[in-house]
DNA sequence: TTTTCAAATGAACATTTGTTCAGTTACATG
DNA sequence: CATGTAACTGAACAAATGTTCATTTGAAAA
């Protein structure tokens, strides 16, 4: 069920889908999603909430640790690699935030600013390392996930590129912009 | 009325926002509506056109010439100028693709195409120049637009950085991402 | 076999949706 | 003043919405 809502919903937006689309897409009447969820905000949020769990969760367990380029290598990668098969999962948690009760929205903004915070850091210390050639590390870890994500939107696994290929690009980019290739 | 169903789509999202809603921001009952839309996939689609159209007629105005690095600045600078003072409906160009019918998603996407073509032509001059490092144009154009687009995501204009503070670290990130730092 | 109980049904509910249209308004033109 | 016309109203329409719930189902436990 979780798995037709994500699908429809990224489809077509929250508000655009029923809960008769998501009961018919898992061949079931409406009644039956009410024994999963309290109602359809909860649902949504819940997909988010477990989608961005999943990303920290995943992130923590790269372990990263070692010089800045390192650690920026590994964020990078990891960013790509764990998104790309998502990226339903990932436009829904961008483009649903405004469709969240307030409480809800402030639950998953705090666990995206934890994923935003870990790349900060990571672009601090390259400061320190003399390493990075950064004007804001806040704004550049943005500015730099913002680029990442940016595959997404134009991803297609039939598309001539491989995972392996897209991450040497964006990899690339990536250490261009924070001042790393020269 | 435009105006009007801008702010609350960028908001909202369109599935979200019932004619009544507009109607009562402009001051006015839903029929009123009618005698400026045939109907709300038109209304949202012209949203979108307008706002694209404005867009590629505005890049033509800036009449990019000269080296690629004068060219791609040019560009950079023009992308934020732009977009920065549109937050809404460059939102919703993105996010309400979806929601147009085949027709009008044709429409809306070949204008951006042409949008990531003028970019692309002036990585591609660059790399005919000597003077950017590129592993794919196309890849790199659409990659470099989702990091200027980021700002929309977080800008306020009551923040703590000036427009100008902004595009200079943005043009930063774009001019290290092509290789123009070392 | 009988009992139990979670899960699914299917119909119902009050709202809300996009859209239409006959009628009213208000204002510029003759 | 009268006339024409463009804009707006307000009610109506069928369809679709989220949600509830008494009832049925089906399979595991006794």
């Amino acid at each position: 069920m979780r798995a037709a809502a994500v699908r429809l919903i990224a489809q077509h937006g929250c508000a655009a889908v029923s809960m008769r689309q998501i009961a018919a897409e898992v061949g079931v009447q409406v009644g039956a999603l009410y024994n999963y969820t309290p109602d359809k905000q909860s649902l949504l949020c819940q997909l988010m909430e477990t989608h961005m769990a999943d990303l920290l969760a995943h992130l923590e367990a790269e372990d990263l640790k070692g010089s800045a380029p390192k650690q920026l290598e590994g964020f990078a990668r990891f960013h790509m690699r764990f998104n790309i098969p998502r990226k339903d999962e990932v436009f829904i948690s961008y483009m649903e935030l405004r469709n969240l009760t307030p409480e809800n929205f402030a639950k998953i903004e705090s666990m995206r600013r934890t994923y935003e915070d870990r790349l900060e850091a990571i672009l601090k210390q390259g400061e320190d390392e003399g390493v990075f050639v950064i004007a804001d590390s806040r704004i550049t870890a943005m500015a730099l996930i913002s680029l990442l994500n940016g595959v997404i939107n134009w991803y297609r696994p039939e598309g001539r590129l491989t995972i392996q290929g897209i991450e040497q690009i964006y990899w690339d980019l990536v250490r261009g912009a924070v001042g790393m290739r020269g």
